[in-house]
DNA sequence: GTGAAAGCGCTAACAA
DNA sequence: TTGTTAGCGCTTTCAC
């Protein structure tokens, strides 16, 4: 029987015109051992021929496993996170993996329903920043076997790999800093309070501000689009009247410089201010933008590594935690002679 | 025969427990018609009580399409691409797709294995900005059947659906823009002079300036890494005594303001300038960042229409171009008076 | 070393 | 309206 018209090859259409079975193709593409030489040469020349390509879906289908992870973000907005999805993928790739990404929107209801969509596609593994922290939201429809690994966010009490940042130590040191500057009434602005992130960063900066007997100024918003100038204006400046801000995210620094610039006040001028999150032409505003720059590139990295690691066995039950440290970066914004 | 342990509940256990065939168990999966309502209701609420979830590798299997579709873009560090990756996701998520994203690195041979991957997989659509735009270097290895839409570059004489702006006019704009201003020294600075965007570009720019009888000053790179603040000091600065600059890119953006601050001067005091491409804290530099702005979110949004169109089926054979402008921000940096 | 046959979980002809 | 029977393209016992 000839091949198949309107129908790419299949391993079948190799094994007939190999004149092997179909068992022998697949131990050659495969590449398992027990073929001669010869019938390998055979195979790979008639694949070659043919324009033969695997059917990665019927290889998952038979072997319980797609070759795909899947990873869910809140948002792609942030360059940290595209930084983070970039590693994880250059990992995926080198270890012959796809990465099926999908955004939550940080609602942790759209978060179950992306990880449901994944499962049903048979994921091997999950990296996620989990959109709530406080509690385990998901963990009921992960199916066994599936090797999750979470970042950004920790949960609490969760039994996953996870990769986090030095969040309280480096709001501490940025506090610090500015306190070194001789700044009192400095404001923590940050939102969405109930994540894991927000809580350190802005348990760090009490701890700072504790430490030199001052009082905290923090302003916690539920959500980062309240963070208007308006706000910004009657709440940080007035009400608290800020010497210097702190902003706990890359979407509030990206408000409050908005903001100030706004209200006619210059920002590290009139208003010093250290970011936690940096941005891509912070050295070239004018000061420069002082910032706690998380690493990114480290921190996917390292999640792929446990992830893999996991995927290729081996690994004890109990869950690994790496902490990474964040770096600040002085150029100028948080009152540094300039 | 009880439901086996350890592994997910299939269909055939649904089917079991709901006394009914695999097929009508199917039909309700799959919403198709002539199933009794009493049926319906009690498939369903087997499958609640199992926690049943279809297994879209076997589906994808049977009926050859997998519902997923892959992107391919060179580098996820530009926010742009970033942009209309976020809306493409988005609309294959309404659509009921997934989306696995791959990077080339603007290399044509990493791109055809990338493409090589998805392919194996059995992708159902393609959304690709090329590496390479003079020849074709894809459609060779492209399985018949899967739907390909390219944005950003345009490849000549190819056959697929493809997103574009109008790189020629808005770089036109943007000289005439600055040769308002009395700048009369421009230089247009891009790299990757084989690419569409460039090509056009610097076209665009060509013509702006022999509209005004005035000689082009082009500086194309085989590549961004050699925009090195000596050589635009060399090359741009002194060369060609530089009243203004014109980057072509978002990446040749970058390295120009950083060389230019390295070399001491102020970007739109000393050297006016437009970017081709915007940056998040454009606005905030001083003077602000004038830019030409891509329209991302709508590329992105037409892109995934033209290719969903054609999955949907119903759409002709011949090739569709869709061409969206992009929009002049002028801020200051382009040597307004401040 | 090699192959025959079963079956992964699902859909789809074709009957009934 | 429902069920039976083949497969989709591959891997995997298990026998030779």
């Amino acid at each position: 029987m000839a091949i198949r018209k309107n129908r790419a090859p299949t391993l079948v259409d190799v094994a007939r015109e190999a004149h092997v079975s179909l068992k022998t193709a697949s131990r050659v593409l495969n590449k398992s051992a027990n073929v001669r030489e010869e019938k390998i040469a055979k195979i790979q020349a008639v694949m070659a021929r043919l324009g033969y390509r695997p059917n990665e879906l019927a290889r998952g289908l038979k072997s319980h496993k797609s070759s795909a992870i899947g990873m869910i973000v809140a948002n792609l907005s942030n360059p940290f996170i595209v930084n983070v999805i970039r590693a994880v993928q250059e990992a995926a790739r080198s270890n012959g993996y796809v990465v099926i990404v999908a955004s939550s929107g940080g609602d942790p209801d759209v978060e179950r329903s992306e990880i449901e969509t994944l499962v049903r596609r048979q994921i091997d593994g999950l990296v996620i920043a989990p959109a709530e922290s406080r509690r385990d939201t998901f963990s009921d429809i992960l199916p066994a076997g599936l090797e999750v690994v979470t970042f950004d966010q920790v949960i609490r009490a969760a039994r996953f790999d996870s990769v986090a940042i030095t969040n309280r130590r480096s709001a501490h040191e940025a506090t610090q800093h500015m306190l070194g500057h001789g700044l009192r009434r400095i404001v923590a602005i940050g939102a969405r309070p109930h994540l894991y992130t927000t809580r350190e960063r802005v348990a760090g900066y009490r701890e700072g501000m504790n430490h030199a007997s001052l009082e905290s100024r923090t302003c916690l918003l539920k959500h980062e689009s309240l963070l208007t100038p308006e706000w910004l204006d009657k709440e940080v400046l007035r009400r608290h009247e800020a010497d210097a801000i702190f902003p706990l995210n890359w979407i509030c620094t990206l408000h409050v410089l908005r903001g100030l610039r706004e209200l006619g006040k210059k920002t590290g001028r009139d208003v010093p201010l250290i970011s936690f999150d940096d941005f891509e032409l912070g050295e070239l505003l004018t000061p420069g933008l002082s910032v706690v720059q998380q690493p990114s590139e480290m921190l996917g990295h390292e999640a792929a590594r446990l992830l893999f690691e996991r995927l290729k066995g081996g690994v004890g039950q109990h869950p690994r935690t790496v902490v990474l440290p964040a770096e600040m970066i002085i150029r100028g914004s948080c009152g540094c002679r300039q």
